[in-house]
DNA sequence: ATTTTAACCGCAAACGTTTGCGAAAACATT
DNA sequence: AATGTTTTCGCAAACGTTTGCGGTTAAAAT
């Protein structure tokens, strides 16, 4: 077992004082270019890397990002993980990833982690029963600044990034309009979430332009329950031109179970479309249009907006990404 | 940007010494029960932490495991993960997630980072272009134990927790001679990958004990080529009784757009089962059946081997967890 | 009354860094 | 030759803990 290599040894090996060393290795101008030399030969001999805990106490400082999310089952979140993890690496930070569990109290004990370890920032998708958000403006005012993305808090004054979620609901809305169809179908999250909330208000009012549509509008909070609703609702579509709108990929998966429990085919006897990150439409054949929700995008927004922040800017942000259509076969 | 209360200031405030706030914190017996109580007053009231990084520095061991993945868009290592994360929440331990993306170099540097916070250990699917393992037991010797799970390396003498691909594979082959088909189309993954190599020998000599059973079998290394094999292969089978077998999710993803395409419908048209960690079975209608790969199970078993090894168990050891059957419509 | 024992607590060093400050040596300026 | 200026480096304190050891009281034993 034997250890990592410090300042000290290299120190005394070398015949020189541990801040020498120190400096060297930070290319400081008080050290000569011989010494420097003799020194990071040794180090790189050697394969020192500074421990951590000892540079953390001193400076008080981690440079390390923290992302925290409900769930890991999730393309969206992936997506968006992979786009801080490839910005991080660029500028020498990297990135722990924490899970919520969608659990209140989980999200505290993370988030005391998170500040004890004095990690830069934190990017965070709140738990659906987050109602206090103190812990999270405290957080900030010790300096570490907290990017809310995707699922946010309503309170104003802090940073936002969010999927847009009226112009995605609105593109679908469009595209439904544009193919002429008059009769919809939509199935709709939880009722209580704002996001449910936008989704539908944008969607509707689309709809509801053109003329002697009829649109009809179902709930479901999970999988299995937009299955249910779905398939109870489908009979009254059979034979007419119609489509179905799934608010997410958690909706569209029980749906398309619905559609395909009933023996309809995409597009020949429907239209399908939703909102999606895009990994749920790609599974069925013809591959499903959906309005795009990118985790991508927001993160890379997400962290520019990071950077600024460390950078020092102060005022709160809320940036909205606009999604795209990806057209597949099923409208 | 008030600062984390510390042992210092707990003793300050209480007329006591740094120590006796150390000791009396984690209850030591030199301490009298009245002191600890005020300091432990003290010490609620002012939300105290121990600093990890000092706590880090003077201990050399950090009570955080690290889980190593090349990806985390996976249910199969969403569940391992959540496995773990429950255990480690009732020993104390924190768990602290790394992605590999699947690039040998970015797992060469978490491991790096692995060795320089001292985690107490790690658990890696590692990646399926590394083939030097050298750094890996290079750790252990560090006194930092390493349970490789699901894909692991060939050499011997270290600790694997595997998933029974014979047994998984010998379920499934089962199921289909159960069943009375006499045709199978098996579609397998990288005809380089031991996986593959493992659940094909026993599918096949399962399926080789039938009488004049028509087995074909196909390979693709991405969802989309099983898609195409699938698609070419399904013309000569229509009209007759048979089953296609996917060896995993990736395939079957693909091979279930080929059989939609071709507007065929299970269990009427044809028979299809798979092995799976059972979140994309439950996609389709009928739901799929698969034999079962838990990611949640080789959780707690490597936590339960990670904690032994904790205890000193030097010896290196193989496990193997044997999946079961789960029946949805699709035979 | 003296010694032994136990209960309780503080001192100080150590973990590996970073960094302000001061000092020695070398060099340049009068 | 004396003074000023760089260049180059080391000292030592600090970050917040943990812990061996020793010291002080008070109670118990002689």
């Amino acid at each position: 077992m034997n250890q990592n290599p410090t300042l000290k040894k290299i120190a005394e090996r070398l015949n020189v004082s541990i801040s020498t060393v120190s400096r060297a290795l930070k290319d400081h101008p008080d050290i000569s270019l011989e010494t420097k030399k003799k020194i990071n030969e040794l180090a790189d001999l050697l394969e020192y890397d500074p421990n951590p805990y000892a540079v953390n106490l001193r400076t008080h400082s981690s440079k390390e990002f923290a992302v925290v999310v409900p769930s890991l089952s999730n393309f969206f979140y992936h997506s968006f993980i992979s786009a801080i993890e490839e910005e991080a690496r660029i500028f020498g930070y990297s990135v722990i990833i924490y899970r919520s569990s969608n659990d209140a109290k989980i999200e505290q004990e993370i988030l005391k982690s998170c500040r004890h370890k004095r990690v830069s920032g934190i990017f965070i998708a709140i738990t659906s029963e987050t109602t206090d958000i103190a812990p999270f403006l405290k957080l900030d005012v010790h300096g570490i600044p907290v990017i809310f993305f995707d699922k946010v808090p309503q309170y104003e004054s802090c940073n936002k990034i969010c999927v847009g979620d009226e112009h995605a609901a609105g593109i679908a809305a469009e595209e439904i309009m544009n193919k002429g169809i008059k009769n919809v179908l939509a199935i709709f999250g939880d009722k209580n979430m704002s996001i449910t909330k936008a989704r539908l208000e944008k969607f509707s009012s689309v709809i509801g332009q053109g003329e002697d549509v009829n649109l009809q509008i179902l709930y479901a909070t999970s999988t299995d329950e937009a299955e249910q609703v779905t398939l109870a609702a489908l009979p009254g579509y059979v034979g007419r031109k119609f489509a179905v709108f799934c608010m997410s990929d958690e909706i569209l998966a029980g749906s398309m179970k619905a559609i395909q429990r009933k023996g309809l085919q995409a597009p020949k006897d429907l239209g399908v479309i939703a909102i999606s990150d895009g990994m749920i439409p790609l599974l069925f054949y013809p591959e499903i249009t959906f309005a795009e929700t990118s985790g991508y995008n927001l993160g890379k927004l997400s962290f520019s907006r990071m950077m600024r922040c460390i950078a020092g800017s102060s005022f709160a942000q809320t940036i909205v990404d606009e999604s795209r259509l990806v057209v597949g076969g099923s409208m």
